[in-house]
RNA sequence: GGCCACGUGGCGGAGUGGUUACGCGCCGGUCUGCAAAACCGUUUACUCGGGUUCGAGUCCCGACGUGGCCUCCA
C-alpha cells in the first residue's frame, strides 16, 4: 500500500516518494512561546505526530527525521516579558517567559500522546553563524543579498519579492493582484509593498544581535528557513503547519530558502491542517470560549483530546464541543476495556491503509471500531492488532486499571462504600428481597455508578 | 473588494461517477426477578437552483450560508 498525501502547492493528492527512504525529513512550525498553547495549537501537533508515527512505521523508526522549532524571539514575547517581569532586565525576563512557556508546552503535548520530535531547535540558537557550521539566519540573509534577492533600506534588510518570478505560488497570490486591493501601508523604504523584513534594527531595550547591518533581530520567517536547512538540508520532503501559515509565513519561507539556495523547491509536500471552532463559534478570548491545552487536560485525559481531534480529517474544520469530548471519552473507556492491556504485536493493515490515504483518521477510527468488535467477539488475532494499532497511534499509554482509577478518583467516589452496597444488594437479591435490592440499585445510580451484573457476579464503574 | 476552504441522516463524521462508511442517540430483540451492562438487529442524508452524463452526494456553472487569509493568528 502506498502513502498518498495532499500537497497544498499543487492542490492534489499524490503518492509520497521520499527523497531518501533512509532519511525521510519533515519540518513543522512549532509554537511561539509567549503564552500557554491553546487547543487550536494542539491540532497540528497531534496531526503531524500521527504522520510522524506513520512514517516511522512505514520506513523504520530510525529513518525519519522530524524537526519542530520553538520560536523564542518575537515581539509578542518582548511585550509579555515587560508586562510580567517589569523589574527584571529584558533579556532575563524574556528567558523566564520562554523557558516557562516552553516547559508547559512540552508537558502539554506529552500528555496528548505526542512523541518528541527528533530535533527541536530554538530560533535564538540559529541567528548568528554557528561553530558547528549549521545553517543560520545571518548567513542566509547575506546569501540573499549577494544573489540580488534582498536589499538594505531604512535600517532593515528586506526581501525583494519582485526578484522571484513565481513568488506567491503556494498561496495562489499574484503580486499585481495583491496591489490592486492592497490595504497594506506602503513603507517608504520598501521597493514593493509585498516585500517583507528579513532583519530589523533593535533599540537598546529590545533583544538584538550584532550583524553586518547593525544590532538587530531577525524577521519572523527567516528562522524556519535556517532551522530547516540546518537539520534537513536545502530541499526536504514534508513541511507542515496550520492553514493560516500558508500566507505569509510559508510563502515567504519558500521565497527565502529557494532564493538563498538557488533550488527550485524547498519541500516536496506542503501540508496544512484546518482550523478549530468551539461549540460552533470562532474561538476567541472575548467570547469566553478560549481554552488552553492545560485547562482542558484538567478535565479530560490527554488521550480523549487526542481521539477527539483525530475523529475529524486534518484538512477539515473541526468543531470542538463538550458533547464530542464526552463521546470520545466513552469510546476510549470501551477501547481500554476491550484491549484489556493486550500488548499488541502486529498493526492492522486496515488502520495503515486508512492513514495512508492522506491521513484519513476518521477512516482509521472506523477501522479501529471494526477491530474492536471482532476482538470483543473473541478474535484474539484482531485483539492483538487492535491493541498494536492503538499503541502505534499513541493510545493505550496507561493500564486499563489506571485508566478506570482515574475516573473514579476524579468523581471522588469511595470504592469501599460502593463495594459494601453492592454486597448488600447481592445479599438482598439472594433472598429475593427485590424491593431492597432495587432501592440500593437506585441509590447507586443516583451516585453515578453503573452496575454490571453477570454470571460471575457484579462489577461497577463510574458513569461519565 | 481579491483569494481559499467547507456545507452529508437526530448529532458527530468518512466517502470524488454506479454496491452498507463508521460512531453516538433513538427504536426493537436476546439476557435479567425487573432493569442496567453486554450482545444482535433496524431506522433516517447528501444547502438550494441550473447543467454534463445511461447514471452525480461525487464533475461544471450560479446562489445562499459558515469559516479562513489578504494586518508576523495553529
Amino acid at each position: 500500500m502506498e502513502l498518498r498525501l495532499h500537497d497544498t502547492l499543487t492542490k492534489e493528492k499524490r503518492a509520497f516518494v521520499p527523497l531518501d527512504p533512509n532519511n525521510v525529513r519533515m519540518y513543522v512550525c512549532g509554537p511561539t512561546v509567549y503564552d500557554f498553547a491553546h487547543i487550536g495549537n494542539a491540532r497540528p501537533v497531534i496531526v503531524f505526530d500521527v504522520l510522524f508515527r506513520l512514517l516511522r512505521h512505514l520506513h523504520g523508526e530510525s529513518h525519519v527525521t522530524y524537526v519542530r522549532n520553538i520560536t523564542d524571539v518575537d515581539d509578542k514575547i518582548n511585550d509579555r516579558a515587560a508586562r510580567d517581569f517589569p523589574g527584571l532586565p529584558l533579556n532575563e525576563a524574556i528567558r523566564k517567559v520562554t523557558e516557562k512557556t516552553a516547559a508547559q508546552f512540552h508537558t502539554d503535548v506529552a500528555a496528548l500522546g505526542c512523541l518528541p520530535p527528533t530535533f527541536e531547535p530554538r530560533a535564538t540558537d540559529f541567528v548568528l553563524p554557528r561553530p558547528d557550521g549549521k545553517a543560520d539566519m545571518v548567513t542566509l540573509i547575506k546569501q540573499l543579498i549577494a544573489r540580488g534577492h534582498a536589499y538594505e533600506a531604512g535600517g532593515e534588510v528586506l526581501f525583494d519579492t519582485q526578484s522571484m518570478a513565481d513568488y506567491g505560488a503556494l498561496s495562489g497570490r499574484k503580486l499585481d493582484e495583491q496591489l490592486a486591493g492592497a490595504r497594506v501601508a506602503v513603507d517608504a523604504h520598501k521597493k514593493n509593498p509585498a516585500d517583507f523584513v528579513l532583519w530589523k534594527q533593535s533599540s537598546d531595550d529590545e533583544p538584538g544581535w550584532q550583524s553586518p547591518w547593525g544590532r538587530g533581530r531577525p524577521g519572523w520567517h527567516i528562522e524556519c528557513s535556517a532551522m530547516s536547512a540546518a537539520y534537513l538540508g536545502e530541499v526536504f520532503d514534508i513541511h507542515g503547519g496550520g492553514l493560516d501559515l500558508i500566507f505569509p509565513h510559508h510563502e515567504n519561507e519558500i521565497a527565502q530558502s529557494r532564493c538563498a539556495h538557488g533550488t527550485p523547491t524547498m519541500a516536496n509536500y506542503w501540508m496544512h491542517n484546518g482550523f478549530l471552532q468551539v461549540e460552533g463559534e470562532k474561538m476567541s478570548k472575548s467570547l469566553g470560549n478560549f481554552f488552553t491545552i492545560n485547562e482542558v487536560l484538567a478535565d479530560w485525559p490527554g488521550e480523549v483530546l487526542r481521539l477527539n481531534m483525530l475523529k475529524t480529517h486534518y484538512r477539515s474544520p473541526i468543531d470542538w464541543t463538550l458533547k464530542g469530548l464526552e463521546e470520545s471519552a466513552k469510546t476510549l473507556d470501551d477501547w481500554y476495556w476491550v484491549a484489556a492491556d493486550t500488548k499488541g504485536t502486529r498493526v492492522a493493515d486496515t488502520v495503515v491503509e486508512a492513514l495512508s490515504d492522506d491521513l484519513n483518521t476518521p477512516q482509521m477510527v472506523a477501522a479501529l471500531h471494526g477491530l474492536r468488535n471482532s476482538a470483543a467477539s473473541g478474535n484474539e488475532r484482531d485483539r492483538d492488532a487492535f491493541a498494536a494499532s492503538l499503541r502505534l497511534l499513541g493510545f493505550l499509554s496507561e493500564s486499563s486499571a489506571a485508566w478506570n482509577d482515574r475516573k473514579q478518583k476524579a468523581s471522588g467516589i469511595d470504592a469501599k462504600q460502593i463495594d459494601g452496597l453492592i454486597a448488600d444488594r447481592t445479599a438482598a437479591r439472594a433472598r429475593k428481597d427485590f424491593g431492597e435490592s432495587d432501592r440500593i440499585r437506585d441509590l447507586l445510580a443516583a451516585m453515578g455508578i453503573v452496575i454490571k451484573d453477570s454470571k460471575d457476579g457484579t462489577t461497577w464503574e463510574v458513569a461519565r
